[in-house]
This record gives structure tokens, C-alpha cells and sequence, in this order.
DNA sequence: TGTCTTTTCCAAAGCGCTTTGGAAACGGTA
DNA sequence: TACCGTTTCCAAAGCGCTTTGGAAAAGACA
């Protein structure tokens, strides 16, 4: 069933059915309603490769990724693809994902010049973008989920990673603690720059300078968690509270407090950003874990709306988006332990 | 550029230039040669929504995953869609993922309704398949990954699940083993079912009766495989052997013997079926486990090869491969522990 | 030389939709 | 009644490609 018989059917003209059905205000009420009713009846969908020719828009948003860098395996990065296909389709929006051995940019190049999708979703950015300038320079529409240094010229969403150490780090200065230690992501990425920074700055500003015995950086993983924690915990001289940069690292080093017959909570203070990931649920950890939260599953739902409005026309300065994580206290932070006696 | 313009500049047809590029016999090599010389200079690349209309081929294989369902989670996945992802690319076709909270099937019935895909591919198939039904009914090509009861109607690739606990369990067998346990998949996914039997009929046909107690069945995680292998390990008739459904699964029976004091290779033998997903190399491990082999990312690039047989008219009886992984002999696996001193 | 086959090219139709630029019908006003 | 502004519809022209059904040119053969 394509336009044309439809229109047959309903003795209209192939423009009137198709203007009722996408809702155009200059087909009386009465008909569009005709129309719609027969479309559904005849089971009609209009013919999308049809219709991207015709309106020159192709409603697929892509994603690029090298299958070296394995984002695939990085359950945060999964958890923000599913918000994001869940809303897109939602919208009608679909998600060509394209991967290949070959460089990334390569594969922006081709969507471009293939018009297979509107626009493209950059992830994982670090702070020397080539990509968003190749971007720029194909007139290829992008959002970016993150920052990079400068981020006035192109529409984003991203948390404010600062604050997510900056709040925390207060917080724990502020119930006494001055030994505090960071598990932090891989260190050339930019959230994990701006959370170091919120950290040292929140120390500085009590005027504690911060140790760089204090500083760990890698993969977001469980492994790394235990491995960071047990080096620092083992440190002479060693910190009274753990920032985490997500609760799968925090997993870990429960795991190492756990080994080092440590208390967590009296002995040792955890902090961790909360993804929400749903493999890793800070709540039912024991003790329950004290978080930054901004699931990562809404950033992606966001993305899939900001695109929509993106290839509407909306002007790029509305689409930045930076969300403030809400700071949960649980039972796994406490004072810190007393060193007096 | 589009062909119009680079026909022109050719002082050529529009159909002459469509049918060189596409590599038609009917135009010279000389002016084959010179066009495919001009598109390149221009960096001219067919639009792919109009080839596709006109074709009536969207060159685009389709995945529906259910959020609930959490595929994306799953490591053995994800190696399946790396693998399918790529031969894709290469083969210029392009993957196209649609999750939704609303049933699978509507995602097919969208897919089949607007044209986006030409063929969708389906994972973790259970025995009653009521989504190979509707595919069918849909007319929408497809290929299985896996198999279901009856698979002679359809295209699927597959590994010999009944081979995989068979073969070892011969072998251990044949080495003096007779207690032999299992810690399989999902118990309703047919390759789990495939095992079982296999595991089964190896041990009836030395006239070993399977011990219900040896059987554990649940997703293939690391930590299902701890439990399990704890469990079953703390038995007071204790199996010799252990036959896990993945590395991944192995890895946590490895920590339950290593907690609970068992040596791998002389006290317990421990076989897993891998799948070669990078997180889990079965040669790394400690000591180096025995498995049957078959890499899923070989299993996703095939699927994409046969994608394109299959939409080139290749007759499905020609579509369906059953791989027989080849079983790798390594220390994790020795005779059982002598029980008459 | 003329005829027949093969090679090489092309005009035009069509894929199924959207959109432009009216035209017809209608109702209100003078 | 004549005129004008609205409302409601439609014919036809695209979107950029592929493909069909020739036509022209070139070679082969008698």
C-alpha cells in the first residue's frame, strides 16, 4: 500500500492524503481525520526512503566507533546508547550505528557524503577534538556528549564534572577530613581533567595542598578500583576518604577495603559518581554508597531530543545543556577516624 | 555533486556514468576508467536514500533489542555485534539498532513497514519462537543466530552446542572422570539445551547416569559461576570435573577454587566453551584453560556475509552453517584425583 | 558495397514521497 | 448581484538515483 493507491481509495489527491497525514492545517479537519482513519485500516507507513529523497532529511542519527577503542565494552557508554535509542525511537528517530577498523573520521566523511544520517553523536572526547572540526568543516550536524576546552560554537550535554569532586570534596573538608584521595577516569579525557580540578581547587580553597600520592587515574573499571584503592590504602600514611569517578570503581574498592579488613564508612569515607549504571546499584552496595547522581541513561534520552530540535532549526546556544548531579548521602561516609590517641 | 552535474562535466548520460560506476559490462573500459576517475577528483558519492528508492534496496541490516532484555550488557553480544559491525562496513552495508520499550515484534513490523532494512537478525532465540513467525509472515528476510527446534526454513548460523559439552565430556570421560558437572547457560536458549543433551547422552553412553545435583544453569556471568561453582564444589560427593558454558562463567568457578583451596588441573578440571570475548582469555588464565573454541566476532562477520548472499538470492539451504568449535587442550584439565588411598 | 551482429551509449520512465503555485468552492460583505 | 478573502483541495514538478528499451556506431562477414 504506497500513497498513491491510498489516495485512490479515498478519491483524494496524493497531496491532500499526504498533507493529512502529516497534520498541515490546510486540509479541512473532517478529511484528515478520513485519511487517517483509512491509513490505519490499510495498514499504510509511508515509504521512508521516499520521503528522505523528497525532504532531503534522513531522521537517523549515527554513531561512530572504532572497534579498537571498544566502547561497546564500556558499560556506561551502553547505558547512555539506550537512553538515546529509546527516546530516538520514540521520536522517530533511528540509530545507524558504524564501526570499522579504519579511522574514525573516515566514517563521518561517508555519512556525510552519503547522506545517510542528519546528524552525528560524538562521544569519549578529549581535549584535542579533531573530530569536531572535521565536523565543522562537512557542515555535518553533531552533538557532543561531554566538552571539550572550548565549547562555545556546537551544541552539547554534559555534566558539571567540576562540581562533581568540588561538592564532595567540600563536604568531607568539612566533617574533618583532610586526607582525601581520588580514583579518577582516564586522564586525557576532559570530565576527568575538569573533576581533578574541582578537587584540588575545593582543597585549596581550606588550603590543603593536594597530595599527589592522593591521585589515581585509568579505565573505569572494577579492576582498576581495587588495584588504585589497595595502593593507596596501603600508603603509610594513608587517606581517611576515597572520591570515586564511578560506582564500578567504588565496587572495587569496597572490594579492596574489604581484603584490608578496613571499615568503610568509620574508617574510611567513599564518595562515588553515580552513573546509574544498572550493574552497579550504590544503594544496595554495603554500606550504601554516598554519591554524585545524573544517570547517564537521561543524558542520553536528552541527546535524543536535543538532536530533534537541533535539525529543527533551534539555535545552538539553547542546546547546551550542563546538569548539576544531585550529592546522596549514605552510610558510607562518616567522620574521620580520631588520630589523637 | 550530484550524478547530473557529473555527467555534464563528463559529457556523458547520467545513465552511462550510473551504469560505469556500478561497473556494468556495457560501458567501456576506457569511459569505465575515466568516470570512476572524474567521481573521484569531484568526490562524488551516490546518495544513498535515492539509490535506495530506486532500487528498492536500503542496504541496511537491522537489530531490535528490547531495553528490558539488557543485550547491550552482554559481553558475548556485544563480540557478535563487533564482528557484524565490521564485515558490515566492508561490505558497505549499513547497521541499523532499534530499541523500544514496546514489544520486538512492532520494531520488525516497523522495520518491514517503512522500508528501513532489508534484513534483521536475530539473537538469543528460545525454543518457541513466535518472532521467526512473524518474520515470516512479514515476508522480512532474516538471519538466526542460533537455531530453534526446527531450523530448515529459515537462515541461521550456529554452532554445534551439542558437540561443545559432548566432545569434553567424552574426553574426560575417556581420562577416568566420572564426575562430571555442568555450568551452563540460560536454561530455556536452545544452545543451553543443546549442551545438556550433550553432556547427557556422552555420559549414558559409558553408562554413567547425569547427577541432577551437577547441573546448574543461569546467564553467563562471572559471578553466576562463582555461585555455582561454590555450591557445587562444597557437595559432599564433590564432582572431579567442572564443563562451563563460558570463560566468563570460568573465571568465577576459578575464584571459588581458589578460595576454597582446590587445585585446577589435579584436584578439579575445569573445560569452558569460549568465545574469545576480549575479557576473558581462557590461555591467560591460571593455569590455562581448557576450551572449545569459536570466536563470536567470526560468527558476527559471517552473518553479515550471508546478510548479503541472502539479499542477492543465494538459496537458504546454502545459508545455513553450523561451525564445529575445535577443542584447545591446556593445563586447567587432568587426570581425576586417585580416591582409593 | 550492403547486411548483420556486437559494442557503446542515451532518453525517458519510474521509485514513492513532499511541496509549490494555483484553482475551485464557499461564505461574508457591500 | 458582484466582489473579495478564506478554506479546501489538487496537478505537476521535483528529490537523485536505476533501469528499460532502444538507437547509433563500430566490426564482421559475404
Amino acid at each position: 500500500m504506497n500513497l498513491k493507491s491510498l489516495a485512490n481509495h479515498l478519491g483524494l489527491s496524493q497531496t491532500t492524503v499526504s498533507r493529512a497525514l502529516n497534520g498541515y492545517s490546510d486540509v479541512s479537519l473532517a478529511t484528515r481525520n478520513r485519511v487517517s482513519e483509512a491509513a490505519k485500516t490499510y495498514g499504510y507507513r509511508p515509504n521512508v526512503n521516499a520521503r528522505r529523497l523528497a525532504t532531503g532529511r534522513s531522521c537517523v542519527i549515527g554513531i561512530a566507533f572504532p572497534t579498537d577503542m571498544n566502547m561497546f565494552l564500556d558499560p556506561h557508554f551502553i547505558e547512555f546508547l539506550t537512553g538515546l535509542s529509546e527516546k530516538a525511537s520514540e521520536l522517530d528517530y533511528d540509530i545507524m550505528i558504524s564501526s570499522s577498523q579504519s579511522e574514525e573520521v573516515d566514517v563521518y566523511r561517508r555519512f556525510a557524503e552519503k547522506g545517510t544520517v542528519d546528524l552525528v553523536i560524538l562521544s569519549n572526547v578529549d581535549l584535542s577534538e579533531e573530530r569536531i572540526r572535521l565536523l565543522q568543516d562537512l557542515n555535518m550536524p553533531f552533538i557532543v556528549h561531554g566538552r571539550t576546552a572550548t565549547c562555545d560554537s556546537y551544541s552539547y550535554i554534559d555534566i558539571d564534572n567540576y562540581g562533581v569532586f568540588h561538592e564532595p570534596t567540600k563536604m568531607l573538608l568539612e566533617m574533618g577530613h583532610d586526607k582525601i584521595a581520588i580514583l579518577n577516569g582516564h586522564p586525557n579525557r576532559v570530565y576527568a581533567i575538569d573533576r581533578l580540578n574541582g578537587w584540588q581547587d575545593a582543597l585549596k580553597e581550606r588550603g590543603v595542598m593536594p597530595n599527589p600520592d592522593y591521585m589515581r587515574a585509568g579505565a573505569m573499571s572494577e579492576e582498576n578500583g581495587y588495584t588504585f584503592a589497595m595502593e593507596i590504602l596501603q600508603l603509610e600514611n594513608r587517606p581517611t576518604a576515597l572520591l570515586c569517578s564511578s560506582v564500578v570503581m567504588a565496587k572495587g574498592a569496597y572490594r579492596a577495603c574489604n581484603e584490608l579488613g578496613i571499615k568503610i564508612g568509620s574508617e574510611v569515607s567513599i564518595v562515588a559518581h553515580d552513573d546509574n549504571v544498572p550493574l552497579a546499584q550504590a544503594s544496595d552496595m554495603n554500606p550504601p554508597l554516598t554519591v554524585t547522581r545524573s544517570p547517564l541513561r537521561d543524558a542520553g534520552r536528552e541527546i535524543a531530543i536535543m538532536a530533534m530540535n537541533y535539525l529543527k532549526g533551534t539555535d545552538i546556544k539553547e542546546l547546551q545543556c550542563l546538569w548539576h548531579p544531585e550529592l546522596i548521602f549514605r552510610k558510607s561516609v562518616g567522620a574521620p577516624p580520631r588520630t589523637d590517641i
